[in-house]
DNA sequence: CTGAAAGCGCTTACAG
DNA sequence: CTGAAAGCGCTTACAG
């Protein structure tokens, strides 16, 4: 029963002995509660300092307090996209005051699941996920948890929660309308992770658009890797039906696409045009400079961490919130314009 | 009082109770304590699946356990160096059943301190840092803390925590060297950032390399921004001085002047050879393919965690250990070298 | 404006 | 092998 003990971390009861009060007015100094006296509440601030005491947190969690974090769960945190989200949802978290939780289910949704389990019970307040199948069972629950849940990028199938989004499918149409402009008629839309409902939004805006234009050469080709690209692409390349320009549904197809064309030596721009979904900050680099559907990575992070947050802090019972963010095209030269110098 | 309200989570004795024992007996039968007769625990286990209770995590902080969390802190979760880190980190817990809380000091020494004060205070078993100003003052406190840190591409200058970082100066070295070999003879070292001790490695490798070839013309550029790249390199390039090939010190810098160089219209490979330190992924897609020295970054994230999580469960009290990775020089195009087709 | 009591949900000794 | 008691550090009522 040392007490200073140095090694051991300062109590609210140490306080209020330094101090010379009862361990409420300690408490109620910290919260900021009103009625403490100001002399009282000086000595109590001079005895916290002294003694270098934090509140312990697994204490005020005891009590039914919040835990003033969130959990976020990504699929991959190394892809950019994620890791933008990731920095806008952990800048917006602190500026409330909030910790968060990160966890990266690596594309495996019985990890995801556990994860979201864990937090749960950790617990967080809320929780904010990028979900791998967004059809998955385990889903089902999570509309009936305690706790505010908000997707991003992908809402829910089963059920509805609170979502923030992009416009997948009038990016495609902006996308593949642009080619159209261009005078292209073979249109090849390339994709990978079909089983996305983005990328299947996607899918249908690339479709709406040929619909429009009357055009009747709709071809999708679904890839699983960088080797099975250069196949496929060689195949459609020598066939009579050669594109003339290509709408690569994501970020992953587009780099393989161009590094396909480069190996087959297919001038991007001139020979084919290409553009992707989803802008990189590299595309700049690239010869040409890829033309690409932007999506508001960072405001997607931060609007669904203050969704979240707002559920958390006012009204977790009013009706759910789907929000979806606008998204833009950037036109650079694979889609066949020239830089203006 | 109301024992069974569904919205509330199942305690530890409302399992004891639905089971018929003790509370201790449910505690042990979770912690996986021996002596629980196996009639017992399979009831208890019966009880814990059918109230589908998890253990308050509060409550076992509480009672002294740790707390099976590690926090990660790193300048910018957005910049792919710190998110590939980031991601291995968090697998390499996960695999040990640890939950990790991610900061994102922005770059600010000041944010970075309450990061880490705060996850102290959670509390987390150990920290994993990439320390914006490794001379901070702040971090002299930081051996003394209770729990163990481990730093992560930047040792702490002021006093020895265990650190995982990669080897700065061979890396430069086997740049430099490379360009050397290429017959280069007046190499401009580019940085950003050489406030960093990284950096000032990276440089001593370049300086150490001139000396040993006997080259003196020895010439660092600082620089902070893209406009100030475009200024500096222009005039350069323009000089007497004009450098046959740059060695670029860290990834912004190696963008900046490939950027710059683009609009200069300076041939990279021929007019001017360049190998930069960092590699990242779609360096193969820029004309030419940038040669770089590759730090095995998912590697730092992995081995940090690890041997974090060693001193977390093992000792906390032998020596420091301060782990140095290799790198390798990636060789593409930029240096001058041919592409075997 | 301030304090003594009780309890949050668990675990660590201590008894059987 | 099992359980009753006490306590971890805080906060929520309840009294003054």
């Amino acid at each position: 029963m040392r007490k200073s003990l140095p090694t051991k971390r300062a109590t609210l009861e140490d306080v209020a002995q330094a101090a010379g009060v009862g361990p409420m007015t300690v408490s109620r100094t910290i919260n900021g509660h009103p009625y403490v006296a100001e002399d009282t509440a000086k000595r109590v601030r001079a005895a916290i300092r002294q003694l270098n005491y934090r509140p312990n947190h697994a204490a005020r969690m005891l009590t039914g307090q919040q835990s003033r974090s969130i959990g976020l769960i990504v699929p991959d945190l190394a892809d950019t996209f994620f890791s933008i989200i990731s920095h806008a949802v952990q800048e917006t978290a602190r500026e409330s005051g909030y910790l968060v939780w990160l966890a990266a289910s690596s594309y495996d949704p019985s990890i995801e699941a556990a994860q979201v389990e864990q937090m749960t019970h950790h617990p967080v307040d809320g929780i904010l996920l990028v979900p791998v199948d967004s059809r998955h069972k385990y889903l089902k629950e999570i509309a009936s948890r305690i706790i505010p849940v908000v997707t991003i990028d992908r809402p829910i199938e089963l059920v509805t929660t609170d979502s923030v989004q992009v416009e997948n499918r009038a990016g495609a149409r902006m996308a593949v309308e642009h080619l159209i402009q261009h005078g292209c008629r073979r249109i090849t839309c390339v994709v990978t992770n079909n089983h996305l409902r983005t990328i299947r939004d996607r899918i249908a805006g690339y479709e709406e658009c040929l619909r429009h234009a009357r055009l009747s050469h709709s071809k999708i080709l679904q890839l699983s890797s960088l080797m099975e690209a250069k196949d496929t692409l060689l195949k459609l390349f020598e066939s009579r039906n050669r594109p003339d320009a290509l709408f690569t549904a994501n970020n992953a197809s587009t780099i393989w696409v161009i590094e396909t064309l480069r190996e087959l030596n297919i001038e991007v721009g001139k020979e084919v045009k290409l553009v992707g979904f989803d802008d990189v900050s590299f595309y700049t680099l690239i010869t040409p400079p890829i033309t690409a559907v932007r999506q508001p990575a960072a405001e997607l992070g931060r609007v669904a961490a203050q969704l979240l947050l707002q559920r958390i802090k006012v009204d977790s019972f009013s009706s759910t919130i789907r929000t979806v963010l606008p998204v833009s095209l950037v036109i650079r030269e694979s889609c066949g314009c020239k830089r203006e110098l």
